[in-house]
DNA sequence: TTTATATATTTAACATCGCAAATATTATCT
DNA sequence: AGATAATATTTGCGATGTTAAATATATAAA
């Protein structure tokens, strides 16, 4: 029994280093490295691409739609748009329909910016893949997603 | 072929559904609902949560192993371990030998914090272990683990 | 020993996170 | 129609993330 057992009168919690919320932010600290240098030279944000992406791939959308796709809280999403918006990477206006609702899109500006980074971004794609297999990170991606029904 | 295959010249990123970054936040995020709640009536956050773990675990030691251990960045540790210090859940004092070191241990308030909530906390990583699947959760540490090669 | 270099931590500045409250607009009920 | 509830987004605030610079101490070189 270790000291932290007769601490704990028995029962311990997972070591730390089996943690899966610790785990999760090592591996996303070491997937983000990479990334943030490929943006480094863009004046853009992990945040920032994430919605140029998410706009380039689904296309206009309104505010929620973007937040839940590019993983974002509203408020967050709310204060990158305006920065998006001053660099002109994004539009943003009201629904014709529902006023309350605000459709965000991408401009050419802003994809010229995911066009430019494409090579260097597929670049680090394959690296993960090459480092982790394919099978693995086809694995990971499918357990990852079964989080979801925490 | 797809239109994104046409804009990007028969090239294309990965869907940002199954982005290693984005699915990765995302059940961080599921993660951490139920313990941030957990820790809501303690006043502590998730990364003071975290520090106390660390401590309790691996006793008392300078800011860059706890910093490690803890996945937190020095500048950031640096502020959580004074709001720490300030409710009197550890003590922080400059080494004896090397005094650019500063040792930080856990006090005994802090660790009535942990015991306080060690139940719940089991019970959030039993409910982890029930959805995801013992075996899939242990794959799951490994290949999160493959990404420190990165 | 003095100077230069390396290491450990903190501070500063700005962006984002996470929660709660405020705002604006739409839908529902009476 | 008018009051009320529901929805979509924004704002405010305190804490953290991230990078660069500053500070303090230790080590190495001249």
């Amino acid at each position: 029994m270790t000291d932290d057992m007769d601490k704990m009168g028995g029962r311990a919690l997972p070591s730390t280093k089996r943690s899966v919320p610790i785990a999760l932010i090592r591996a996303r600290e070491k997937v983000m490295g990479p990334i943030r240098e490929m943006l480094s030279d863009s004046g853009i944000t992990e945040q920032q691409w994430r919605i140029l992406r998410v706009l380039e791939e689904f296309g206009p959308q309104d505010a929620s739609s973007l937040a839940e796709r590019a993983c974002l809280l509203l408020p967050s999403q709310t204060r990158i748009v305006q920065t998006l918006l001053e660099k002109g990477f994004v539009t943003r206006q009201a629904d014709e329909k529902d006023r309350r609702k605000q459709t965000v899109a991408i401009t050419e500006a802003g994809r010229k910016i995911i066009l430019d980074k494409l090579d260097e971004a597929q670049a680090i794609a394959a690296r993960i893949e090459d480092v982790i297999g394919k099978k693995r990170l086809s694995e990971l991606l499918d357990i990852l997603d079964d989080f979801q029904k925490l």
